[in-house]
DNA sequence: GTCTATAGCCGGATAGAC
DNA sequence: GTCTATCCGGCTATAGAC
């Protein structure tokens, strides 16, 4: 098993998210791609079978996890305040092991063919778990009363975007980030 | 002049918005364009100049129309939750206004060739006066000591975005949804 | 102001040599 | 596993008839 190296597949992988964050899924020709991995076009159809599974692999890859970890805190036997704070270090997570890919599932999404139904399946179940917790915690009085849509889309969207501005952070912390990002999101920033 | 029709020219533009929104620039031809008005794809060029001075049109606009409202805002003898209080509801307003061309603005921009570095100049200009209200807040202690840059990111993102989201709500008015973003935002949510 | 036709280029993907 | 050569279709934009 390689530890250092990664292997060509992998490579391509990678190589692609990254351009796909730059310009777009449709915009990155597979002549763009072959440049940035360093060989030629024909040869990346040794490794991978289209265009349009490069993207879907990417995407559902990391549409799945969130599914997988959106579960796991819905079933949590904790109170809300703890299950947006895990969900908050879920993305938080997620987003630093794979920035690129985040921006593929954010804006590329429209351009899965075969699997767009599944990944849209996907996504409105993360949305309806986190609209849960967010239900719950206002019966139980923990949140405050502001329209949920508005929590919801507020939340989520500083979240689903964190690809933007994380790269760029490195000297943050990833936990000092996700205790500070919780108080901003959860009380606000009026003193 | 025509109050109630649009000029052919206008329906481009704005056709040309819509599509940039659900495609992206880059996967919209001039053959799309074109069904979508009703008209084959050479005749568009009677209108316009080329598929590019559409996007540029489009982006530069609603830059622009951003720079000139948060340099008023900056320049307001207000305390600093009046300020970001009016910058949110021109986020809200602006893109109730224009939602499609605000899709243009946020995913499309690294399309734009001969006007990128206005752009980015444009960009950069105003999430400096928006830093500058930040800033100000946290001396004279209207806002709690958070990271700025975390606070900024987190706001702005949720502005940037609000184009996916008021479309759906058009039952929101428009004055609630300032106010109620502004407290979800500034005051958070946690009770 | 709209059309048909087409120039000229670039896209994804394949064939087959090495 | 990488290459060169190439297919074939779609792209933006133009020319010129009506």
């Amino acid at each position: 098993m390689k530890l250092n190296t990664l292997s060509r597949k992998q490579e391509i992988y990678r190589t692609a998210a990254k351009l796909f964050k730059e310009k777009g899924y449709s915009a990155v020709t597979m002549r763009d791609l072959a440049a940035a991995v360093g060989i030629k076009a024909a040869s990346l159809y040794n490794h991978i079978t289209s265009k349009q599974q490069i993207l879907s692999e990417i995407i559902l890859d990391i549409a799945e996890q969130f599914t997988e970890g959106i579960d796991a805190i819905v079933d949590r036997d904790t109170d809300t305040i703890t299950k947006l704070k895990e969900v908050i270090a879920q993305h938080i997570i997620l987003t630093t092991d794979n920035p690129y890919g985040m921006a593929a599932l954010n804006n590329d999404w429209m351009h899965l063919e075969g699997k767009l139904d599944h990944y849209l399946d996907l996504r409105t179940r993360y949305e309806n778990k986190f609209r849960s917790i967010v239900l719950e915690g206002k019966e139980s009085g923990e949140l405050k009363d502001v329209n949920t849509e508005i929590l919801l889309y507020s939340i989520l969207t500083t979240l689903r975007n964190l690809y933007l501005w994380i790269p760029k952070k490195g000297e943050l912390q990833k936990d000092v980030l996700i205790k500070e990002l919780s108080v901003t999101l959860l009380q606000g920033v009026e003193k």
